[in-house]
DNA sequence: AATGAATGAGAGTTCATTCAT
DNA sequence: TATGAATGAACTCTCATTCAT
């Protein structure tokens, strides 16, 4: 009857009153996925308020009471939908390298990463489609953002702690160091592209950027 | 004298048949100014799509068919609004000093206006509003973007490069340098404001995050 | 104070309470047709509603509030153009000649007269336009229509009932010959001209259609 | 089958998907003559600018949205509703009798036919309607007068001209000779309606002119 | 469970009319 | 007196949402 916002689907499962075997409405992830992956090309090309949900209807190939079964509303559509995205987002970012390896070469996967996260042109698209509505939807805004650009230097920042500490490192701010070092990571970069000022760029200069920052980075912190 | 649409100045003026002192349809400046005042408020809470005619009707305290005489449409409206925008910053971004002051000054100088700016809740809030539109409208956000904070590391490249002349520092590429050190400048404060992570910085957090990105960018690259 | 319908707005003359030369509001006849001048253009290109004051404005090359003087709204305007155009019309068709000349030649000028003005390029955008509000003006209407295609076949049906007098026509209903005769001189012209299907016809075919016309009805109905 | 809008008819088609048995949007050809009825009386009443798509749609009982999804825009919504219309016309002209009974039976025939036709209030109405367009929409209002008033004439000059073969008639001109009959037919009765000088004939007097015209046409054309 | 035809509030825009200058 | 800047109701059209099938 009711269909009820994606946040809590999983733990109503075991509530349908269907028999085994049977989804309950708003219950298929297949479908559910089939409809996030037509909304995100829409909310990608149109921005929330371009986005119509007629064209997501016909992106996904479902119908709009469908859609409707899954989501509640747009905004709970698109809450989903960066849900989804902050998950994917975040696995690559949680499998990232601060371990064992030399100091030099940590930061170099780091910035590498970090480069090509921030500089990618789907990141960037929907980094500014939340942008868009960070007023409107902060909660949403936040649970994307929270792991996407203000994550990483989080966790560069527990990492350099470490290293201080192993006394590989001289530096009194670590928090303010991350981030440095992450603004260093795509310098040239980020801002270009959120701006439109400049495609995506290689690998290559990618690969400078950092290699470049971890000189200066050094230079400034290095014991 | 005053700004105008860039799109219509000329033919509205040309076909302004009455004498001096009386004001032309859609040429009181201050009426101008307060429709503009009225949709700065509404598209910055709302973001174009967001915000309609009657709210900013409503904020700007005149007519809808005032508003239409001033622009001949939402879009233009927001294009007179990006430009006047413009036109405020680029003056405080004009005046900037790279001059014979010693190069440590001229650092900390550069550092913290493009650190205030970068950081300022009003600066902030328009690039939000121009990022909305930068696949609609590119040439408006342009407009808006050229100047600001593309405009900074720009000119800072050209100072650098008369400074590594001068022996006083040692670096291959200049603009990577500017971006680098503009970037520093923001470190923690441009990414968290602009999504909407923290509040605008005070002068002694800018303060605080220039001296470290001046002490990081001068043993780096310092001759 | 007030402005009045221009019905009755020569009464109001000797009301007016300026001395001698000076003329009341709305009592300039020059400024009056000024209006009604550039009104016509902007009607009779646009039809009624087509028509913005803003564009008869231009065309009359007055301002708006002037209009209001003369004329307490658009409609009233259109009466009053309506009025005017009648005069004119009804002046060109009372002066007709049903007199002393022969039958045929009475007749060929008779049908030559109507044949022009119901296929002139004028008169069938006048038509037109006022076909256009005859449900909601039917005064105004009937005001102009009265005098210009019904007014014709009336005139001709006295003259035809003192020739069936005279014993040189044998009808029974002067008022259907004369409509017959009437129709018959638009023949292939009034219709297809009304109803955009052909150009406004030159005087040959005008006259050739009068001449046919003529043939028909006096073996139709001569003595 | 349903009738169409024949401007979007094909891509419609094409783009629905369902099975037979279910309705795509806009192909409810109930729902569509329910507009259109509606779209009649308003349009009728009030001429295509007087008529607003808000008094439509209540004179339908549909919704806005619904009228949308079956037309485009008000322009094609009025085309749709000129096509319709026109097919209904033009069934009743197409089955003339233009065939072996004696001429004047024919005449007679087509004379009623006509006269009734070009008398009758629908007809008159939906001419003014046409004729409050034909300069902002031309083809529309072709489509429509191509079919009435223009037709009769022709197909009745493709009469009389096998009548002249025939030896029956004596006449130069049959297309003039076509028009001068069709106007007799009409003498009194379609400018009058047009104007709104009186209201739609009865059958007896529409006979009683044709009798008349029938006569007329005889004296001045029979062999 | 899934569909998509139908809804109607609200969008941007126009324009007849008013009134301070 | 004449002006035209300002008004706001009404326009056409869109689209998130609902509900009968």
């Amino acid at each position: 009857m009711q269909a009820m916002s994606e946040m809590n689907a999983v733990s109503r499962i075991s509530q349908s009153p269907q028999g085994p075997g049977r989804l309950g409405a708003g219950e298929n992830p297949a479908k559910r996925d089939q409809i996030l992956d037509g909304a995100k090309k829409v909310f990608a090309a149109n921005g929330f308020d371009g986005a119509s949900m007629n064209d997501i209807t016909k992106a996904a190939g479902v119908s709009k009471g469908t859609i409707y079964v899954y989501f509640n509303n747009k905004e709970e559509l698109f809450a989903g939908l960066i849900h989804r995205e902050r998950e994917r987002i975040f696995d690559a970012v949680g499998s990232i390298l601060v371990d064992t390896k030399p100091l030099q070469d940590v930061l170099f996967d780091f910035g590498m990463m970090f480069g090509r996260h921030m500089s990618n042109a789907d990141t960037v698209r929907s980094l500014r489609m939340v942008l868009g509505v960070i007023d409107d939807m902060p909660e949403v805004a936040n649970m994307f953002l929270n792991c996407g650009p203000t994550k990483g230097a989080h966790q560069l920042k527990d990492y350099l702690a470490t290293r201080v500490d192993k006394g590989e490192l001289v530096l009194e701010d670590p928090l303010l160091a991350a981030r440095q070092f992450a603004d260093l990571c795509t310098a040239g970069l980020f801002k270009p592209c959120l701006f439109n000022e400049r495609v995506q760029p290689d690998d290559a200069e990618i690969e400078k950027t950092v290699r470049s920052a971890i000189r200066v980075f050094m230079k400034a912190y290095a014991a």
